[in-house]
DNA sequence: GCTTGACCTTCCCATCATGGGATACTTGAT
DNA sequence: ATCAAGTATCCCATGATGGGAAGGTCAAGC
């Protein structure tokens, strides 16, 4: 399989494929004659095993370190564990601090007018001289 | 004012004030005859409100079009107003996107034991072949 | 006056994950 | 033989920020 046919059987780029290749987030690949990458169904497996853990968005480092465990078949399932209640933590800050903001931003425009006139407490609140 | 005392006064650090000049959303500060960037009150203004903006989530290019809205006293509010509703708009779907990971990622995290065993539903959803 | 330390200047590089594009080669089908 | 599509390697860009080097400036203390 090429790099084009894994990349659509996986859903991950040839971009990223390469990258992650570059990386050593994935080793190295077979090659042919001509140099083209040729990818087996183990490697696909691994292809789509990184995308779906960037679809619950870990980093491509914490994703080193999950591969990892999934490739050792004496790992512990705690330190699995561990690492994706690290992620929820992480995932629950960001959540918590966008809904600040979507909050605050909200409020602010729902006491805006909206209209023709130029007096806006969106602008009067971020202008505002001190915090 | 030098610029470590407005980025002091201002929470934006010395090397983001020389950025936002340099992508021209401040304008281009006096300088002292040796060179020093001078800033008046009036540019402090800017500074604070850039950081309120951004403390609210918007990117530097929507805080420029802020900026031009709030140097402008011809302004409508409408024209703020859907600004920040947009950004509204924005951080709900970023809200929904990180709650739907969360989400996902904390119910595999409760089906799987966390001990010894190497045993992980985490892992196993992950590698699964097909989405 | 001289030293010292804190501050300022510009310039380059790094991050993180991804995409765009240039140039050249390979493959497979007509 | 030709042509399109695929692939290879490189370099560059993003957005917002920080780090650091090399050199100039300022103010305080001796």
């Amino acid at each position: 399989m090429n790099i084009g046919q894994a990349a659509t059987a996986s859903g991950v780029s040839a971009k990223m494929i390469r990258y992650y290749e570059s990386i050593g987030l994935v080793s190295e690949s077979r090659r042919s004659d001509s140099g083209y990458r040729i990818y087996s169904d183990k490697d696909l497996h691994a292809l789509r095993f990184i995308k779906r853990a960037r679809n619950l968005g870990f980093s491509l480092e914490q994703i080193r370190d999950l591969l990892s465990l999934w490739q050792n078949n004496a790992r512990a399932s705690a330190d699995v564990k561990a690492i994706a209640l690290a992620h929820v933590d992480e995932l629950n800050q960001r959540i918590r601090e966008l809904s600040e903001m979507r909050d605050t931003l909200a409020s602010l425009a729902d006491s805006c007018h909206g209209d023709q006139r130029p007096d806006c407490p969106i602008l009067q609140t971020l202008g505002k001289p001190c915090h």
